[in-house]
DNA sequence: TCTGGGGTCCTAGGACCC
DNA sequence: TCTGGGGTCCTAGGACCC
């Protein structure tokens, strides 16, 4: 017999809002949104108290106060959110080692062996209890055979609701929603799908003609029917947690931005904020990409590879405004990004930096000097030091 | 209501190799 | 002479998610 997997997926409910009511209970009970409090700000978050008022997150804060007008706009903290993330994942792991985190606010659990005869449904709402009474963070949680399910089942209370999702509950449960509402469809795909008369999950799962299904959906158009039966991978993979792929920092300019030397400023503060937070993680990048939106929404982006990778301001602003220029149209600036990829922890490239002992001289320097010049000067120069005289 | 900032993954087309 | 196919890697751009 088949043994089922069971995974949980666990999502912090208006996760930003919680966390300002965890340190400031005053706020509870109140409407709240997170967000720049100006009239062309956006709200990342309500709670649920706001959202009662129709306020969403996403929306644009003269609008949400259109809508309510004692609504309390709250300045996001990211420090603050960043360190309750890493309590809830914390709490996560004491259950089982199996957890892989999807973003800041929710994680896949594999459940299977850890149980120990309990019943899912009962751990979850330890887990659920746990984290509100101890830490004030509400949660959502969906139990399901694998990760779509248990996302789409974690979607349906909120907040503070357990739900489990059985592949035999499908057509009952999961048929019936809008397509919209289906993880992975958004919404420039949703017109398209309506046009061939997919206005449901079930439809999708009922479409006959996948060649045509291929048009709108690609390649995935198989993997999107199949997760309309319920089927899906069930596969929790803790180690994608360490495997960040990129990092990088970008802002709209509410005034746009018409001046060059403006606009190679704005950049130059980016990569700063990108350096920085590189070396927070020790990681150096082999790639840098320039994004530009212009105030006709239209975006361009360009993207250049290192020798070698780095995690080096000047290198960094060298390629960067290299970039730039070809990027550079005449016309006003609407938002500028500069993002990393490629990246490697800097333990890593010591590693390799030992292995290249055996290699010339001179070679050898060169080198080191470039590698010193990209990485954290003082606690990575002992560690270099030391990587050599141990070879 | 014309709107943030952090990401991931996918795809089409070109370069290049065998 | 004017013609194959397959594979991989890279880049730009787009869709989607929180």
């Amino acid at each position: 017999m088949k043994k089922y997997r069971i995974i949980f997926h666990i999502d912090l409910n208006a996760f930003f809002a919680s966390c300002e009511e965890a340190v400031n209970p005053n706020l509870k009970n109140k409407p709240i949104g997170i967000g720049k409090n100006s009239d062309r700000g956006i709200l990342t978050t309500a709670n649920y108290v706001a959202r009662k008022y129709g306020v969403t997150s996403a929306m644009n804060v003269y609008e949400a106060k259109k809508r309510c007008p004692q609504l309390l706009v709250v300045p996001p903290n990211f420090a603050l959110y960043q360190e309750k993330s890493e309590q809830f994942f914390t709490v996560l792991r004491s259950y089982t080692d199996m957890v892989e985190p999807a973003s800041i606010d929710e994680g896949y659990l594999d459940m299977t062996d850890v149980l120990e005869g309990k019943h899912p449904l009962d751990v979850a709402k330890e887990i659920q209890d746990r984290l509100n009474n101890d830490y004030d963070l509400p949660v959502s949680i969906g139990i399901a055979p694998n990760r779509f399910l248990a996302k789409m089942a974690s979607d349906m209370k909120k907040p503070l609701g357990i739900t489990v999702l059985r592949k035999r509950d499908v057509q009952e449960k999961l048929w019936p929603l809008p397509i919209e509402a289906m993880y992975g469809i958004g919404k420039k795909t949703v017109p398209n799908l309506k046009l061939i008369g997919i206005n449901t999950i079930g439809d999708l799962a009922t479409f006959k003609d996948i060649q045509r299904l291929g048009k709108f959906l690609g390649n995935q158009a198989v993997g999107f029917k199949d997760k309309a039966w319920g089927n899906a991978s069930s596969v929790v993979d803790p180690s994608k947690a360490e495997e960040v792929q990129s990092v990088g920092n970008s802002k709209t300019f509410e005034g746009f931005l018409h001046d060059y030397d403006a606009m190679l400023k704005a950049l130059s503060a980016l990569t700063e904020s990108v350096v920085r937070r590189l070396d927070k993680k020790e990681l150096s990048a082999k790639s840098l990409a320039v994004q530009v939106r212009f105030n006709d929404f239209t975006n361009r982006s360009k993207h250049y590879s290192f020798e070698q990778h780095t995690g080096d301001f000047d290198e960094f602003m060298e390629a960067v405004e290299y970039l730039f220029e070809s990027l550079y149209e005449d016309k006003a600036v609407h938002l500028l990004g500069v993002s990393t990829s490629n990246l490697e922890k800097r333990e890593v490239l010591f590693r390799q930096l030992s292995i290249f002992e055996a290699k010339e001289p001179l070679e050898k320097q060169e080198h080191i000097d470039k590698l010193l010049k990209s990485i954290n000067q003082n606690y990575d120069k002992a560690l270099l030091k030391k990587g050599i005289k141990n070879k």
